[in-house]
DNA sequence: AAGCGTTTAAGTCAACATGACCTTTAGGGG
DNA sequence: CCCCTAAAGGTCATGTTGACTTAAACGCTT
């Protein structure tokens, strides 16, 4: 490979990783897939999980592969993104290493099992995490702060809340997802003439859903739109 | 290096570079910035600006970098936000290259110098490569066509057209900018409500400009907000 | 079976935002 | 001085939003 250095010996091979950012709802909070690390560096301590790429797989390939093998879940039916690549020279005490960071959405899932490296793979709720970020291992406070805002934001002018719900939902339950990222309470009538009056965003199924109680739901499922137009705006909603 | 690689024969050191996608807008045109490649692979192909990433810089600096060594441009006085990476095994056939992708913005910017490796820097209307995306080296035709559609997605909820901008600018330099982006004719009434409605957008200088015919503009810069709420959303807007 | 609590569903209404269109203002040039 | 042009500002019918109210449909209790 040397041969194509021509202007500078500064250049240098790296290792890249993918990591991922895993967010789902689990009793009534966001939650966030963690392992604790089973080697150095960071030994111990939490950490996204994550992994080197390989050589002849692409890099959403290589997250999907690392969730399967950290966490034994099969990411294929999550809706996963690219959020960006970190790689502050110092990142990584071993050397240069990249990181491609992903990020993954699904609805209420599996605990998760433990991982190859012995790692212990569990869910951690988010909001608890933002107060002492200093927990976690490399620059992954950095990572799960950018993956929360793209979350939040997202949520506003596309349709991947319904990525954290099952196959059919409840509006209260999609409005849910709303409230408990975004840490607000929306108005249940004004959602629901939102969310149904926006073309493509859910279409109903036709079945119902009885509540613990009260009056039975319609059930929904995702419409064929992504991008919500009109977006659906976290502003001024008070009560 | 090698003792980190516990599980797996198949993980080898990768390349990593930087590619920019550089928008301006150029006689009512938007225009990007490509080189005509002066080594092989893709030899005398037009590609986006780029390079390695060297040892101790950041991703961020080897895109800066890669801009002035290629395209003698200053990008310190852009806007500069990371794409996202781009890493399929085969993309480059010279083995395993990792791409970060930029995207950076700036007002009619100067008539880029030939770079270190002979390459020729020029601006090429986006439009007009559409039609034979073929003609890009690498994978850069998806990089662009990702930079152009992440490029119109922003301009409406995010004060980022004011970045094509200069320092002080009028409402229909802004509006143009949003027409040759969006490729519709917006109504310059309702635009102006539109911005200056919008807290934060942008703030009077106080001064005026002359056009070249018809009644004087007042001058603008941009305001202190990033995102807008409300935001400006290319609807159904007709005439 | 009547009443109650609860949740979904649907309606009301004033305030505000939007798109389409029109009028006025302020320059330069003939 | 009139005309052309573009900026600036206004009008108005239509939609959308947030706050709030009312109706419907279930299980549960009495």
């Amino acid at each position: 490979m040397d041969e194509w250095l021509k202007h500078s010996t500064e250049v240098e091979a790296s290792w890249v990783t993918a990591d991922l950012t895993i967010f789902t709802v689990r009793e009534g909070q966001l939650m966030v897939l963690l392992v604790e690390r089973g080697v150095e560096p960071f030994l111990g301590r939490p950490a996204l999980p994550g992994g080197y790429i390989q050589k002849d797989e692409t890099l959403r390939e290589g997250a999907l592969r690392e969730l399967w093998e950290e966490a034994g879940i099969d990411g294929r039916r999550l809706h996963l993104e690219q959020l960006g690549a970190y790689g502050e020279p110092r990142r990584d005490p071993r050397g240069r290493v990249v990181t491609i960071a992903y990020l993954a959405l699904g609805p209420d899932l599996p605990a998760p099992v433990g991982g190859t490296d012995a790692e212990r793979a569990y869910w951690a709720p988010v909001a608890q995490l933002q107060s002492d970020a200093q927990a976690l291992a490399f620059d992954h406070a950095e990572i799960l702060s950018d993956a929360l805002e793209e979350v939040r934001t997202k949520l506003e002018y596309t349709a991947v809340a319904t990525a954290f719900c099952g196959d059919s939902f409840t509006l209260s339950e999609l409005r849910k997802v709303y409230e408990v990222i975004w840490g607000q309470v929306l108005d249940p009538s004004n959602f629901r003439r939102k969310v149904l009056n926006t073309p493509g965003f859910v279409q109903p199924t036709g079945e119902q859903r009885l509540p613990p109680t009260g009056r039975p739901a319609a059930l929904y499922r995702r419409g064929t739109a992504w991008l919500l137009s009109p977006p659906l705006l976290r502003g001024g909603q008070q009560s």
